[in-house]
DNA sequence: GATGAATGAGAGTTCATTCAT
DNA sequence: GATGAATGAACTCTCATTCAT
């Protein structure tokens, strides 16, 4: 009964041990031994769950990012308006790298580093995140409510530059503050720029 | 005078061979001998210029920075206005990374990688940018040309975030637009944000 | 008695396996997993049934050479004339091996390679066959049909040489003709020598 | 210059290694280590003179098939009479054989066994082997010498299985005879048949 | 008896670095 | 200064074997 647990409990602490080595040292500094041990089993064991060690990379992209679109939905009601979605969206992507800095690690810097070099499978999950806000944006111009000059997928790419610079700048300065707390703010300068109006 | 140029000569050449390699295989799948073949020098011969592995890419990181800086300094007058100033930070910024493909890859996607794992050295000079960038903000708000609601220098990380993420876009979407192309309706998105204005 | 067929079944379906998977690949590129596969057991069970890897093979051996002696014993009749004999023993080689294309690999190509290097146990087999062949060269010179000079297990060996190049090149080179079709031709030349007679 | 000799030397060293280690183990249960370790060798090191461990035993079929052709060339005189040949190339492949245990084992027993799988590279020079033996038959039948019966190459294949088997027996019998006392009696065998001359 | 997930020793191979020339 | 052959530690991955179910 409890056997069926036993299986994707070993894939889950797989995994979970990756992200916490190699947030710690990078991707090409961590030994599938070192992931091994830390999960607790064998190093062949890794190879019954994953190809190889490169698979072990794309199955944390596929993870993370799944979540991330999941919970969007989840938090993010149809209903609202353009303006909403968008601040709500700034507060989720912040609240959620901000909650695991070792998953953010490596969202914002070996995925990053292996998207070139690996290939594009992840990136189209990318994609579908930027499509989502780009979405947004085109809704706030029909709804008349953002400016109709805006290409809204240009628009989606600079609100997601922000968004991750703020993430990344949040783990390089190895501080302690809340990535939160930015938010307000943040969402002022994506809606408002930076020009003061009349 | 000629023995030191040969000397110059050869660090240099083995920095653009660094660049071609790394660029198109990733640090960690560049092997020093594949730098030393491009180069037209021997293995070993890299060792009488750099330490270690590790210090070419800090050398490359170096080099490429301080032109950027170098060159931002060279072509955007003191007395001009903020919002001249940005703009021109804008096309810069984008011309500069869309200039050298291979270098751009290195600094969007290795540099980002290394600035986390391989310590701080390179990290100062992209503080400096930031500096830069955040004293044009301030200037904005002395003129009472930008919002002053805006805190300098998260409004220059945003800002770095959305040109950053244009050139990442660039590379990673291997399409052969030019990225200056883009200045233009960036800068509108930063200066004047999303929200339409009244 | 059905549980006795059902035991014996999956050993000789385990061996059955084997024969085809070792002749495809080699004893050491093939897994216990592949042989476990092809017969549709565990990986486990196959040690129900064998000590480990190695006496598979031993037990491959042992099949095939039973198989061949028995089938020797059973078709050459005890009173025929040393020639006759001679010739039948030449059409049976080509024959039996001929018939499994995948036994005759293993017999061919991986038995000679264990011989040296998995001790004797097999080799035992190889040496009654031998000393068959031997007993009809002797029976030829009893009857004086065969030359008094050649010493019988000398003879044997000769014989047992050419029959089994011819064996081998017929699994080397993967043309389709049948290995009986030279039985004849063999058979003049080992009876005849290469001499032209007087 | 003695530096040149450090080069083909270090080659041979490995290669002469690898004869007694493999000779002695098997191909498979012979780790690169080894190798490296009787050479006095890094591990590293083999890798700058062959590719990988499959290509040690491609050169070694290579230096071991050259020198018997070339030994052939070297000492059966052209304008002999195809029985004289024969009876040289007799005694040269058993002598060359008889030479050098190790190196016959891995001829006699991981050639055989790799020809198979490893892909058809070495069969070439066997076959170059055959064809010599072949021109041989074929002369003494224009010499009236040899039976016009035979077909050159499948006699040439009979005599090579002759002496193939009696190198095996040899080998694999550790007995401490030498391998060239049988050449008269195998000689007579091969060129008078089994069968009592009228 | 049968299973197959788990093990971990051990393999081949790579590559940053050194140093005699 | 320049070379490049040599090194050997360290990596990823395989697979015969075990054992709890």
């Amino acid at each position: 009964m409890a056997a069926v647990r036993g299986n994707g409990d070993k894939r889950k602490r797989i995994l979970d041990a990756a992200v916490v080595e190699i947030a710690r040292r990078g991707y090409y500094n961590t030994t599938v031994a070192m992931i091994a041990r830390r999960a607790g089993v064998a190093d062949g064991t890794i190879y019954l769950y994953f190809e190889n060690k490169d698979a072990i990379l794309f199955a944390l992209f596929d993870r993370a990012m799944s979540r991330f679109i999941e919970k969007g939905r989840a938090q993010i009601p149809q209903q609202l308006g353009a303006e909403h979605k968008l601040r709500r969206i700034i507060e989720l992507h912040l609240e959620l790298v901000g909650e695991d800095r070792d998953l953010a690690i490596i969202t914002q810097v070996e995925l990053r580093h292996s998207l070139h070099f690996m290939g594009q499978l992840s990136r189209n999950q990318v994609r579908d995140y930027l499509g989502i806000i780009a979405d947004v944006v085109a809704q706030g111009q029909a709804e008349g409510a953002f400016t109709p000059e805006a290409e809204p997928l240009l628009a989606a790419k600079a609100i997601f530059g922000v968004l991750d610079e703020m993430a990344t700048d949040w783990i390089l300065s190895r501080r302690n503050t809340r990535l939160e707390s930015k938010a307000e703010a943040v969402a002022g300068l994506i809606l408002g720029g930076i020009r003061l109006r009349a």
